[in-house]
DNA sequence: CAGCCTCAGTGATTGAGATCACACAGCAGT
DNA sequence: ACTGCTGTGTGATCTCAATCACTGAGGCTG
């Protein structure tokens, strides 16, 4: 029964986050069009290049975000958390997937039909100011993305600018140096585009620089100027 | 005087082309807001990391959108023609522009406030669904553009792609095999992320191949198949 | 416990492309 | 003609990371 409770609240603390810069009034109606589902880890909730169905909203969990190449190599474009919804591009301009949505844990998921969402939006103004506002988002995202991918040819750079981005989403947390590690060497890869064991090296070579200390799946990164001075150079 | 006349058809039709996906009065409505200016080559419209002041919508010319990194290296995201609108992420999120706009001929760009595009959208649905998509699309160029640098480490790859890419554009000129080649070897180079010798090296090894013929700035793709062969190998 | 996964660490080799360093062509201006 | 300037073509060298090929470490299941 404790459990149970204190789902709800989590349920809540989500939604609002979600919603948080919609009129109450609104955010409950796309609240009544949604359908919210739990998956297992490893769930594809859509695939790139499939036509659009509508948009999914995490509740809870993570998902992977990713597109890969006709050669099999795969790039993942980021790590989704609650509140956050994707596909929300395909689903306005009826253009297929650009990405791969898969869960990393299991999740808890809403699902907006594609023509709700477009009938939401028409009656509500705000709904489409925060859709518009959303995939701007996405594309600012993106687009540091690729800078990221491009402007720094050495690994060690994409990988230190890895980490400071870690830190700076762990700002909040109550020990700020330290984040945990939710991935593997193998998708470090894919987020930095470099082979696994480039990130296998490049961790054993930033161990030894004193730059990282890890045990277990905690990583901690005493002095991020230092991290930070790789990236320029 | 005849040229004269030539200048306003030519400019009544791109303004068809740039909101014809709107009802006429809407677009009118634009028209009025919108301040139409004539730049020479090499204007900056907006630079990556500026506030955004509001929309610029190409009339007639060519204009650069590029990324740069710390170290001075540029990627050209893509190349901007006539009906586009620029910086629509922007303008409408609040956040800083994701690209720099340069033109690469003179060219007639309308601008559109920040304050009278959202107020527009306010007051018109049709104009807001209108900047979703415009959004949206970019977002998906710009997924493109991420997964063709990724997924083909071989630069001769990528410059297959981008070459396929232009016939693609070209589908409906009169000789759909030939390209004109506004780009110096440079550009070409920071469209695919190598370096201007390599670019030079492809070239050469294409035409050794008979993959590509070039007379001036006319580049003859006789045999499409062969050059997309390069894509998948 | 043995067998079988997935991850992680590390050496050896290799190759593609960056970089440096030229030479040259075309074009504008004084 | 002389001087710049910008864009191009090409050789020589070098560096970084991909790739191949192992060895272990830990976890799960039968």
């Amino acid at each position: 029964m404790a459990t149970h409770i204190v789902n709800n609240v989590q349920k809540n603390a989500v939604a609002d986050k979600a919603f948080s810069d919609l009129p109450a009034a609104v955010a409950s109606a796309i609240e009544q069009e949604a359908l919210t589902t739990t998956y297992p880890t490893g769930a594809v909730l859509f695939a790139e290049g499939q036509a659009p169905r509508g948009v999914f909203i995490v509740r809870r969990g993570r998902v992977k975000l990713s597109i890969c190449g006709s050669d099999g190599r795969t790039l993942i474009l980021r790590i989704v958390d609650s509140g956050c919804p994707m596909g929300v591009a395909a689903a306005v301009s009826g253009r297929q997937y650009e990405a791969t949505a898969e869960t990393q844990e299991p999740s808890e998921i809403s699902f907006l039909r594609q023509c709700d969402l477009l009938r939401l939006m028409r009656q509500h103004g705000e709904i489409a100011l925060w859709v518009t506002q959303h995939i701007s988002q996405d594309y600012a995202c993106t687009c540091r993305e690729i800078r990221d991918l491009i402007l720094s040819d050495s690994a060690s750079e994409k990988l230190a600018r890895l980490m400071v981005g870690w830190l700076d989403q762990n700002a909040t947390a109550t020990n700020p140096t330290q984040v945990k590690l939710a991935l593997t060497h193998e998708e470090i890869g894919q987020m930095i585009g470099t082979s696994r064991e480039t990130v296998s090296r490049l961790f054993a070579g930033f161990k030894k620089q004193r730059l990282i200390q890890q045990n277990g799946c905690n990583l901690v990164i005493p002095n991020r100027v230092a991290l930070e001075s790789l990236i320029t150079a």
